[in-house]
DNA sequence: CGTCCCTTTGATTTATGTCAAATTCGGTGG
DNA sequence: CCACCGAATTTGACATAAATCAAAGGGACG
């Protein structure tokens, strides 16, 4: 396993692209501990990857670096039901920070680097460092609005609604929306979007395809090109 | 406007039912402030009064001691959706806690019984008060949770699936699974049980109906009786 | 080049929404 | 206490969006 003191870690995350958003920005000034590792810095991980299954102890925390990666939920039946997706900048497995196992598991989508901050390294450098509390609970509260807003598409939305809800949460959240045209790259199977939009693959096929005919977008495979924002955002309401 | 010193408030929280899960379990010993009213105690709403308006800027965490409250939203085009509903011993407007405004509306569903916690309060004590942060987070995770399993069972149900669900999630927050017959008493419309569950109320009322005709329930306008507990929760799944 | 899996397309079925009407409930005032 | 009214709920008939079933097309990968 990994052994870096926090010096050398923290010198490496300075120049992560997603700083900004990564606990670590909040731990500058933190006094050194380099015996633990608790702090796993750029785990590389190829598509398909568990990052923690459901039920197991909870450890860590985990900074997603790049790549994208997918929550899932499975019941005692075996029905599965995908909760989130992750993309690079934002925190998995924080839902679970009150409870002693995992409660779903995260799996890689593509190849993908995550750094794992245990459980006891966050907790005691809460007290210390009001910053990250505070990045934290952004981070926590970031994904209740997603559950709030995901609960509003999904009750309320014909399929092309729901289905125009998910392509903009993406854009806003990769940031697309600043580029001319809007291209974006779909990380998960149409299985993986229909199962978590609570329609069947046939039809995300089928809104796909209509959006086409209607010159919204343009569709090849994991390709999409947004022709007009503003009528899919019209669309959603 | 209340003005009370915390010594006075803090005395009347220490009968109050619900303490356990109060942040104001978490503030023993804090020095008082008797100048600003910070924390509103017991107060009393009337049935469907707003707690907080959506667009608001936030003011305050609320605690509810007594009654039951609904969560809405509302998008540009009008279309309203209700995202959660609160029972006695939880918190209201946690979602919030990192805007400047309030996005959804707070709507008592009959005479409740509130207490205000204004935000610079909260968050001076966090940091004095490690209990009330870990109490704080705890809410918070489980309004997390509850937002999961809201998707999985709305996303993956059909109708009788869902209505399930809702009915085993109010035993378990109101903890009435320990009584013989389970009663449960609902204090919210049909309607927005439906808005709810993403369904009619003609649909919620259908399923009521056939629940019945099957021996599961046995209801009665508000009023609803669980006959077949483990019956229910295995057609949940 | 062939296999396998993902995706698309088509035909049919079904659950649930919508519209409309009947019934019940809850509150108000005599 | 009872009669009335409006609102909420239930019930019924019908329309429809989307699931299901089935099969064909297209890429990725060995």
């Amino acid at each position: 396993m990994l052994q870096f003191g926090y010096h050398q870690l923290l010198q490496g995350c300075r120049e992560c692209g997603k700083i900004k958003r990564c606990f670590a920005n909040d731990l500058v000034g933190n006094p050194l501990d380099p015996v633990t590792p608790n702090l796993l810095h750029d785990l590389i991980q190829p598509k398909g990857r568990y990052i923690y299954y459901q039920g197991e102890d909870i450890k860590n925390l985990f900074f997603l670096k790049a790549g994208s990666v997918k929550n899932i939920y499975a019941n005692n039946q075996g029905d599965q039901q995908i909760i989130n997706f992750y993309f690079p900048g934002e925190v998995i497995g924080l839902a679970h920070l009150y409870h002693s196992y995992y409660l779903s598991s995260a799996i890689t989508l593509e190849k993908s680097i995550v750094c794992a901050f245990s459980l006891p390294f966050i907790q005691a450098n809460c007290e210390k460092f009001p910053n990250l509390l505070k990045n934290i609970l952004e981070h926590f509260n970031a994904e209740i609005l997603h559950c709030h807003e995901s609960l509003l598409a999904i009750n309320h939305g014909i399929a092309s609604k729901r289905l125009g809800v998910f392509l903009l949460d993406l854009i806003h959240r990769q940031n697309l929306a600043h580029n001319r045209p809007i291209l974006i790259r779909l990380t998960m199977s149409r299985a993986d979007i229909a199962n978590y939009l609570g329609l069947a693959p046939e039809t995300v096929s089928r809104v796909l395809g209509k959006y086409e005919k209607s010159g919204l977008i343009l569709a090849n495979k994991k390709k999409i090109q947004i022709n007009n924002l503003n009528k899919l955002t019209a669309l959603v309401g």
